[in-house]
DNA sequence: CGCCTTAAATCATCATACAATTATGTTGCC
DNA sequence: GGCAACATAATTGTATGATGATTTAAGGCG
């Protein structure tokens, strides 16, 4: 973050270096956003100001805010300046939006709702997939279950694991609105998973269930791939009531969550 | 749309009219791309080209590339030049997408896709509904339903209540997921009933079948909510079906079908 | 013939200028 | 003294030209 540096006007005769930095200063702002730097409502200050900030030019600046206005996260009048949208305008099925909310998803209580839409969606996908799944779709599923397997205690690469299994399963449905859930459930997965599957609490009833479901789809049997989806979210859900209750899950200090967020 | 006329360059000394159009620019764009102008994978022109063809400056057509980009519909590559993404990349989620595509959205068939997603999500969200809807949103269904039933003979009015009623129920869901989804959902409900609404082969039926949901709501059964929502679809779902059948639909010519596979 | 170097084309950034818009302050009238 | 119309200033939106950065492609050399 402190690599954005401004070092214009050295009126010395250096080449002047122009590194491509739009996406890290868009990235830059929405994180100032999604940290309550810019409080909601509340109007960011003037292109010119943000030059200086974020050391850019305005080009830069007015690109990253349009990029920003165009998911929602603010909303720029002319002669006004632009402000900050209430969280309920974001477009939080964005990818880019999610990977800026990060670790602050959690102060967002999306997380529930993201849960509850699994909840409801991914049974329907698996059931779709028990009828579509391409061959290949199902050998990335086994390749994604052995890799949660044989994971050992590792719980990054289980995680990851993890997320590709349910990518490819809602890809699997061949439905393009299920498909493009997937990065928000991504989210939910790895920031909701991330610390309870250090406690592991169901790691070999979930290996099981998963394996279960590719079982399932191989046999193109409905009723049992929405079986296993049910049982795998309970689990899930089991998990994050444990990690949310503060008398167990041992994890919860703010450390983890600070450490997952200086990663990416 | 043709209000986009270059006049620059008039050398007189006219004050060089400057009007807000990077807006228009971004749909103009958008709309080529979704009337297949460029074709998908194929790189668009210079830069410099699109600023002449449609009469901006570099900075209106790289802010609208930009926004582009960030909803998928697009991808720049340094010295490269900006490509045309292929479609399943795109975030059809996106409330201006969907706009976007307008009519050409029959010519991707992710119509079939929405539909499938609102018969497993709305009797989810129904049932939540149930359980969490305020009495203000309760009286917006009410309100809603009553334009429905009131909308006579015009399927203008009845499409518009129809959609604020599925988008109303979304939100009253109180789950920010569903929530996001309802620009989908209008857009599926705009384009999919637009026609069969015409035909009204239902409307008697699926007026009553509102009402008894905002009665369910208003008993907080979650059963009943549920249950409306499934009668809901199914009558949604034979409208698709009726506007479909070729011996039926007189809007079903080839040329559709044949676009929609060329896809892929 | 192939590998490395060089060159050109295009995007990315910077800087500046001006137009359009609107909040704010000022002035004059009642 | 208060209110309304007007003038002003500040900020965003657009235009334009220049230059650095990057990748494709051509060209030279072994």
């Amino acid at each position: 973050m402190e690599s954005l540096e401004r070092q214009r006007h050295d009126s010395s005769a250096q080449p002047a270096r122009r590194p491509r930095v739009r996406k890290n200063v868009t990235a830059a702002i929405a994180e100032d956003i999604c940290a309550e730097r810019y409080a909601s409502g509340s109007t960011l200050p003037r292109e010119n100001d943000l030059c200086e900030i974020y050391g850019v030019s305005r080009t830069v600046i007015r690109e990253s805010l349009k990029v920003l206005e165009s998911k929602g996260l603010v909303r720029g009048k002319p002669r006004i300046g632009t402000s900050v949208c209430d969280k309920d305008d974001w477009n939080i099925l964005d990818q880019d939006v999610l990977e800026w909310m990060g670790p602050h998803i959690a102060d967002f209580d999306i997380l529930g709702s993201i849960l509850e839409a699994r909840r409801t969606i991914e049974p329907a996908a698996a059931e779709y997939a028990a009828e579509r799944a391409t061959a290949r779709e199902i050998a990335d599923l086994e390749n994604a279950w052995q890799q949660m397997r044989d994971s050992g205690d590792d719980p990054e690469s289980f995680t990851e694991a993890d997320v590709t299994f349910h990518k490819v399963l809602l890809g699997a449905s061949h439905n393009q609105v299920f498909r493009r859930l997937s990065s928000a459930m991504h989210a939910g997965l790895k920031y909701a998973l991330h610390a309870s599957n250090v406690a592991a609490y169901s790691r070999d009833e979930a290996i099981a269930v998963h394996g279960e479901l590719v079982e399932a789809l191989r046999l193109r049997d409905r009723d049992a791939a929405r079986t296993c989806a049910h049982r795998m979210l309970d689990l899930a859900a089991r998990d994050l009531a444990v990690e949310r209750r503060p008398d167990k899950g041992r994890k919860t200090n703010p450390e983890t969550r600070r450490s997952a967020a200086s990663r990416r």
